[in-house]
DNA sequence: AACGCGCCCTGTCCGC
DNA sequence: TGCGGACAGGGCGCGT
């Protein structure tokens, strides 16, 4: 469900709504949706301020002390600030906040994972994950040499967390048509020009998604409960049969992975 | 090591 | 109306 845009509006929407409250409890309604022990989970979190709240990839951090609470949402995870009496289907975890306001976990099909990790177990992991498309770091030739590497096709490669994160199945498919690249070509077959126009796609479609706070289909709410407004502004997404904004060529869904893709034939090469 | 696949789970939609 | 199958924004673990 929530990509990167999706996760970074929910990360800034919860910091000006609950960083520098303290959790009072935390109550596990879904013991599968924790990463290691549920004791440990509510009781290593009561009591516990949240200094600030970041994200790395599609994960969201709450830091509190010298510990963090990593949330992923999986497909249809929802975190949404709220009030005690508020109705909560699918709830899976429920934070009680210092303020008198409730942090709740929800998520219908509960791919989505919880978890409390010291500084140093998270930066283990976080050490398996590739470049942040938005940071300085990713350079078009950065993005040159990784996909040298490969000859998974390009689509199913830009989704691999290990590269370059939060790009998921939406935005794979809008930044390679944005670059007018074919998503069935092996990442090694890019020259230096796709590259640049490839990394010029990805940023360019991720800072739009978030300008609008997001994509919604179905499930993705942000932290207030509301709808991302970017769905309007797909171009190949969800739009099989449709006329392509550029060329009127309809647009052709495949099957990459076993995750559809979106493309023109006719723009994209 | 890299890669492809199945699977985790619930809900919705579409065709018969 | 009812039912079966396909599909949905992610990520892990398996076998090759």
């Amino acid at each position: 469900m929530p990509e990167l845009p999706e996760v970074e509006t929910i990360v800034r929407d919860l910091n000006g709504l609950i960083s520098g409250l303290t959790i009072s409890s935390a109550e596990v309604v879904r013991p599968d949706l924790i990463g290691g022990s549920v004791e440990v989970f509510q009781e290593g979190l009561r009591g516990r301020r949240i200094d600030s709240i970041t994200r790395r990839a599609k994960n969201i951090l709450f830091h509190v002390g010298d510990d963090l609470l990593i949330v992923n949402l999986g497909m249809t995870g929802r975190l949404m600030v709220t009030t005690p009496d508020e109705e909560a289907p699918h709830l899976g975890v429920r934070f009680g906040l210092s303020d008198g306001s409730v942090l709740v976990y929800r998520d219908i099909r509960r791919f989505g994972r919880l978890e409390l990790a010291s500084a140093v177990d998270w930066g283990k992991r976080e050490a398996q994950l590739g470049f942040e498309p938005l940071s300085e770091e990713f350079t078009p030739g950065a993005l040159f040499e990784l996909a040298s590497r490969s000859r998974v096709a390009v689509k199913t490669w830009l989704m691999d967390q290990k590269r370059i994160v939060g790009v998921g199945n939406i935005y794979a498919s809008e930044a390679l048509f944005r670059a007018r690249i074919d998503p069935r070509r092996p990442a090694n077959s890019l020259t230096r020009p796709d590259s640049r126009k490839l990394h010029a796609g990805i940023r360019d479609v991720l800072s739009s998604a978030i300008e609008m706070r997001g994509t919604t289909f179905m499930d993705y709410r942000d932290a207030k409960g509301e709808r991302g407004g970017f769905k309007d502004f797909l171009l190949v997404y969800d739009r099989g049969g449709l006329p392509c904004t550029v060329c009127k060529t309809p647009i052709v869904r495949i099957v990459q992975g076993g995750r559809s893709t979106f493309y023109c034939p006719k723009c994209q090469k």
